[in-house]
RNA sequence: GGAGAAAUGGCAGAGCGGUCGAAUGCGGCAGUCUUGAAAACUGUUGUACUGCAAGGUACCGGGGGUUCGAAUCCCUCUUUCUCCGCCA
C-alpha cells in the first residue's frame, strides 16, 4: 500500500509512474486526494468536537469537586448537544476512513526507474543469460513422460487422493525433491540466511500484510472456519514475522530463508502451460527474504539475483534472467527479476524464481519500520525472492539431463540425493 | 474441551471513575566527573493523526457499552499462565 502522505505530496509523479503499468490511475489517486482532503476537514471538526467535550468534562468534574451541584447539572444538559454532534462526526469520520482505506488498496506499487516500458511477457528485457542449452534427440521425452518411464511422480495418483495438481512423488523422486530442498537450504545457510520452519497456515492479517489480501483474494486457499488461509508462498509467514516490528539500523540486513510447501488455487488457468509440473495447486519452494534499509536495497536485490543465478548455475542448466516490464509486473513490486530455466524437451522457458524489490509498499501495511540516525522511525524496505521452486527445476533437471540410460544428478546435488543416476 | 487468573510504555511493574500519557525501577540518549572507561550524579526519553505554529486528538490486548468523564465499571473476542480432561 502506498503511502497517503507520499500520495499527497508526490502525485503527479505517481500518477506519472504508475503509468508503466499501462494503466491510467490518475482518476483513483485524484479520488484517494479529495477523500483524504474530506477526511482531514471531519477529523479536524471531530477533535475540535473531542476537546470541547474533555474541557466541559474537567469543568463538570471540578464543580462537583466543589460541591456546586446545580451548576454541575446544568453543564451536564450542554454536553448532550455536544455528544450528539460528536456522534454524526464520528460516523462520517470512520466512513471516509475506510472509503480511503479500500480505495489506497486498489493502487499497486509504483514501478521504480529500472522497470522497462511494456505490456506482455514479450517486453520484458534480459538481462543475464547462463548455461548451454543440451542438445537432445529426437526421442527424448518430456518430464511427465520420463516421470512415468522411471516411476518418478504419479499424477494420476494425486487426482484420485486429492485432485488435479497434487502428485506424489515416489522413490528416487521423492528423494530429489528432499534432496533440493537440503540443497537449496544448506546454501542459504552458508550465505547467512536464518533457516525458519514457519506454519503453513496463516491468518487473515498476515494475508493483508505482504498484499496477497484484499485483491488476490481467490488465489488462496481458505480455510473457513477458522478464517485462516493455506500460504501461496514462505514469503507470506516469513515476511509477516516482521509486522508490527520496530527495529533498529543495526538489525540490518535481516535475511531469513525458510522451506515450505505452497498452495495456489490458480483459478482460471487451464490449457498446455499445467501439463505435468508445470503448474500445481502444491509445490515446494524454499524462499528467501530480506528486511534492508532503503539506501541499501536495490543493491541487495541484485545481489539475490547473482545468488539465485549460482544455484541455477550449480545445478547445471541454462537459464535467463528476465527484468520484468511494467505491463507483467506484480502488485506489490517495485522492480522484478524472473529467473527461468529452458526445458530442453518441452523447449520452454519455466519459471522458476521470481526476485523483487517491494520498498515501502509492505512494510507500509506491515508496520514495519525501523529508528533512522535522528530516532526517526521509518519504513524499511522488504525484498524476496524464490531460491528456489521445485518442480519445474524437476522437469528441467530430469529433461536436460537425459540420455540413453536414464537420467543424470548434477554433481552438487549428488552428496543429497545419495544417487548420481535415476 | 472444562475451571480459575491475567494482558499497562523498549523491558519489568504500580495505578482500579476526574488531578493519568500514565508512578517507580531497568534500559536508551545527552551532560558532569575521568587520561579513557566503569561507577556515581544531573537532565532527557512512546507512537500515530492533525495544525504554519502554539496547540489539539487518539492509543493502557482487540471490538462494543455505561458515564458529563474510563487504564480503572459492564459485555464480548483473542492471547498467555495455572489446574483438570483428551491427544501426539
Amino acid at each position: 500500500m502506498l503511502e497517503i502522505t507520499r500520495i499527497r505530496e508526490e502525485k503527479d509523479q505517481i500518477i506519472e509512474g504508475l503509468k508503466k503499468r499501462n494503466v491510467d490511475f490518475s482518476e483513483k489517486i485524484n479520488a484517494i486526494v479529495q477523500t483524504d482532503a474530506a477526511w482531514r476537514e471531519v477529523k479536524k471538526e471531530l477533535d475540535d468536537i473531542a476537546a470541547e467535550s474533555n474541557r466541559m468534562a474537567k469543568e463538570i468534574g471540578q464543580l462537583f469537586k466543589e460541591g456546586k451541584q446545580a451548576e454541575a447539572n446544568a453543564a451536564k444538559e450542554k454536553t448532550n448537544v455536544l455528544k450528539e454532534k460528536e456522534k454524526t462526526a464520528k460516523e462520517k469520520e470512520a466512513q471516509l476512513a475506510d472509503d480511503l482505506q479500500k480505495r489506497l488498496y486498489e493502487i499497486p506499487n509504483v514501478p521504480c526507474a529500472k522497470v522497462p516500458v511494456g505490456k506482455t511477457p514479450e517486453d520484458n528485457v534480459v538481462a543475464a543469460t547462463g548455461g548451454t542449452v543440451p542438445t537432445l534427440p529426437e526421442s527424448a521425452l518430456a518430464h511427465w513422460d520420463l516421470a512415468k518411464k522411471y516411476n518418478l511422480i504419479d499424477f494420476e495418483m494425486g487426482v484420485k487422493v486429492t485432485g488435479a495438481g497434487f502428485p506424489f512423488y515416489y522413490g528416487k523422486g521423492a528423494r530429489l525433491q528432499r534432496a533440493l530442498i537440503n540443497f537449496f537450504l544448506d546454501q542459504a545457510r552458508d550465505h547467512g540466511y536464518l533457516e525458519v520452519i514457519p506454519p503453513f497456515v496463516v491468518n487473515q492479517d498476515s494475508g493483508y500484510g505482504t498484499g496477497q489480501l484484499p485483491d488476490k483474494e481467490g488465489q488462496m486457499y481458505h480455510c473457513e472456519v477458522d478464517d485462516f488461509y493455506l500460504i501461496p508462498t514462505a514469503e507470506v509467514p516469513l515476511t509477516n514475522m516482521y509486522r508490527d516490528v520496530l527495529l533498529n539500523e543495526s538489525d540490518f540486513p535481516i535475511k531469513v530463508t525458510g522451506y515450505t510447501p505452497c498452495f495456489r488455487r490458480e483459478a482460471g488457468s487451464y490449457g498446455k502451460d499445467v501439463r505435468g509440473l508445470n503448474r500445481l495447486h502444491q509445490f515446494d519452494k524454499v524462499e528467501i527474504v530480506h528486511i534492508e534499509h532503503p539506501s541499501k536495497s536495490y543493491e541487495t536485490l541484485d545481489g539475490m539475483v547473482k545468488y539465485v543465478e549460482n544455484l541455477l548455475q550449480q545445478l547445471e542448466l541454462p537459464y535467463r534472467v528476465l527484468r520484468l516490464c511494467g505491463g507483467d509486473m506484480g502488485f506489490t513490486s517495485a522492480l522484478t527479476y524472473d529467473l527461468e530455466v529452458y526445458s530442453a524437451a518441452q523447449k520452454k522457458w519455466l519459471e522458476v524464481s521470481s526476485v523483487s524489490n517491494f520498498e515501502t509498499f509492505q512494510a507500509n501495511r506491515l508496520k514495519l519500520r525501523y529508528k533512522d540516525k535522528e530516532g526517526k522511525n521509518k519504513l524499511a524496505h522488504t525484498l524476496n525472492g524464490s531460491a528456489l521452486a521445485l518442480p519445474r527445476i524437476v522437469a528441467a533437471l530430469l529433461e536436460n539431463h537425459q540420455d540413453e540410460h536414464g537420467i543424470k544428478i548434477p554433481k552438487a546435488l549428488v552428496p543429497y540425493t545419495g544417487f548420481e543416476r535415476i
